[in-house]
DNA sequence: GTGGTCTAGACCACC
DNA sequence: GTGGTCTAGACCACA
């Protein structure tokens, strides 16, 4: 499959992240078994140490569990995956408004901005 | 000052954006003159002919208005600016929200999100 | 081949045109497949690069659509291909005219030229 | 002044046809001098021997006059001034044609072309 | 000086 | 093989 990989950030992390929107959309079912470090490095085009500390910090984060001779497994836990899916959204919204501010916009521009491309046909009057 | 850029997009096209966010951020002003493609090349570690190849799509998206001999100014234009303005908003969240949609996310989540992210004390159940 | 170029217009803008003369004459028909940008540039004695530019500005005027990896196609669609024949008669008939009013010539003895060029047997008093 | 000249086209002439366009245009008169072989080879920036070979050219086809030791005239002769006019439409309309029809245009489009182009508020119906 | 074009040759991503 | 990007260095036109 060969991935693309941005040079700004470690492959690794960019695995870890992969990994982590992988479960939150349910791509990943809790208790299910990943690739195998190797498979996985075959299937990304990388270095199985890559892959080997991508997991390892997946699972210091608690987000998948290796057990020792049978593989990695997502961690099967609502509450757990809940967090992440909390973590990430915040992860992502701070970025993008990171983003924003830094090009001079509103927190008001931000969120109407938001509302706006999500129900285009609102006036999306009221705000405040 | 060597500038660092992804590898996943064409170094012009980062310039280009770049430019554009200065802008928008009023970091330069209207009518205000770009350094000269050797300079600003020379400022971000690239090549002449990519600064070129930036500020011709500037151009072509009248960003930036560009006379022989003279060098390359921004345009002085506030309707234009607005534009330009709006359709890096635009570009932006939409961006941001087909991130957020791809990982799961329903609209009530990250209208939700951005609110709280921007007002952290407020518990947004009203919309204040 | 070795074509011969004016030094009056880039190169790039020249292999433009010609191959939008070739589209609106019908050498190249809809959706054929142009030849790839280093056997043009062979082909037309120039470096790819130039070539690679041409076939840029192409597709950014939607003439050509451009697959990686497969090669650049005209466009198979009659109500552009269309357009394009209009801009092109626009584009030279607004030349000439310039040329001719430059030199003084009215419209009238213009479109007379014309006509009696057009029908040299005819005295043309009467428009036939 | 410094021209600049099409490689395609012996630059003697373009410098008869500018000449030509120039008297037609009226920017010489009849019986006017023009500037001695020296000084136009200074001003176009080219070797004076091309010069030579453009006035001769002029003078080949009765355009202008050389009077030993005074210099070059354009003929006074309106007579002859109106055949140089007819010479030089029936040259640029040839052109205009011919690249008309190499592009596929039909004779009654090049013709209602023209037409809408200098009267652009004009439904050119009755055209035959 | 400025921007604009062109060449030569390299490397990448995709198929 | 395809197109796309980038570099290095050259030359031109304009002011």
């Amino acid at each position: 499959m060969m991935e693309k990989f941005n040079s700004s950030q470690p492959i690794y992390q960019q695995i870890v992240e992969k990994v982590c929107r992988m479960i939150v959309r349910n791509d990943i079912q809790g208790g299910e078994k990943l690739p195998s470090v190797r498979d996985m490095a075959i299937k990304l085009g990388v270095n199985p140490n890559t892959v080997q500390r991508a997991y390892q910090e997946l699972e210091r984060q608690f987000v998948i569990e290796t057990r020792r001779g049978q593989g990695s497994f997502v961690i099967d836990d609502d509450t757990k995956k809940e967090t992440l899916r909390n973590e990430l959204k915040t992860q992502y919204v701070s970025l993008f408004i990171k983003d924003m501010q830094e090009m001079g916009f509103t927190p008001e521009e931000i969120v109407r901005g938001v509302k706006e491309y999500l129900e285009p046909s609102v006036v999306t009057k009221g705000g405040k």
